[in-house]
DNA sequence: CCACGATGAGACAATCATGTCTCACATGCG
DNA sequence: CGCATGTGAGACATGATTGTCTCATCGTGG
């Protein structure tokens, strides 16, 4: 994250910048150059300095969701104990940085005949790593394939995230509502096996 | 759907208009007029003829999505049969809008604080109320609200419309995927109760 | 105190999408 | 045939955003 030596003056926080333009861009994601800037308390000239152009600042938008979805994977130790409670810790980890996941999945949608970063194929490679283990596992059905349940759960990771900020559902469910879905599904099972914490 | 007479000569044919920019607005959601145009083999001029601006052009496209998740909704009867079945059928018979669904669905997040369309409240609270029957019925699970089970439905198709898009899986697979996932979610369950056609 | 570096404010040109307009052409109808 | 209507092509002005630049200011370190 820091290859580079901050000079004795550093006024800007670059890290603050990104969290800010991230948390503006969830919501509008038109959101110009000046918006950014103003959202964040600095001026368009330095955040010019800062970051070349609006691709520039998408460009480093990306590479902080991917360090934070990677984070959020480690932190989850995907490889231990039951596979669905590493679901359950990985969304859980995963929780903070979801409005900007959600930015980035739409944005992405912009890219389409461009290759996407390398970061990405590499998180989802992970994810669908832990539902082909649970699937081998016994635990997961193997009806759906782990590309498909990577990617709703990208899906329910947006939706919910929106809906949170819509307020629509309350903040305090994220991770309840996203687990309990994708892992056991709408219907009311008569005897499903728990595997709490 | 057609109050308005048309001339004797009308040879841009506004619906085909519109499922064109339909289709080029999923892949593409920030497309050009003249690149909607050039899709739909009109020009420029003739596309602003039929369509004062680009907010009239989305606006259209909103009437439509509305139309045919109101048709879908119609065509599913939510009220006959198991729950579950319903919602099999309801995903069924919104398939075909799915990307233009997935469209307006990100689309309506720039209009944070302006009022949507009412047709997508009357929508949304159809869906809620067939999952609240489920509820009542006994079929679903109550610790996940209405509104979450219909944001989840909108999440599910939309990552399902844009997988199918990407050809990361397959078309045949949509509405089984969502169905699937949605009712009974990812794990395993050894003796569920099916309820198939 | 002085100098350096970073910032804010603003001017500026360039670019792009939009919206409007005109004109020429084609097609169907009387 | 002649007229009306819809269309395509393109010019044009407008507004918004971007990217670059300059200049004044402020704070800190030497």
């Amino acid at each position: 994250m820091s290859h580079m030596r901050y000079s004795r003056l550093m006024a800007v926080d670059r890290d603050h910048v990104l969290r800010t333009a991230a948390a503006l861009l969830t919501r509008k994601s038109t959101a110009t150059m000046d918006e950014v800037a103003k959202a964040a308390g600095i001026s368009r000239a330095t955040l010019h300095r800062h970051f070349a152009g609006r691709d520039a600042l998408v460009r480093a938008l990306e590479s902080l969701g991917i360090a934070e979805c990677e984070a959020a994977l480690d932190a989850a130790r995907l490889d231990e104990g039951a596979a669905g409670d590493a679901v359950r810790r990985l969304v859980g980890a995963i929780e903070p940085a979801a409005g900007l996941l959600a930015f980035l999945y739409t944005e992405n949608q912009l890219f389409e005949g461009e290759q996407q970063n390398a970061g990405w194929a590499r998180i989802d490679d992970r994810i669908a790593a832990l539902f082909r283990r649970g699937q081998q596992n016994g635990e997961f059905r193997i009806d759906l394939s782990p590309v498909w349940l990577t990617e709703a759960l990208y899906g329910l990771l947006g939706s919910a995230a929106w809906a949170v900020a819509e307020g629509r559902v309350a903040r305090n469910d994220f991770t309840h509502m996203i687990v309990e879905l994708l892992l056991g599904g709408a219907l009311r099972q008569p005897a499903r096996p728990r595997e709490e914490s």
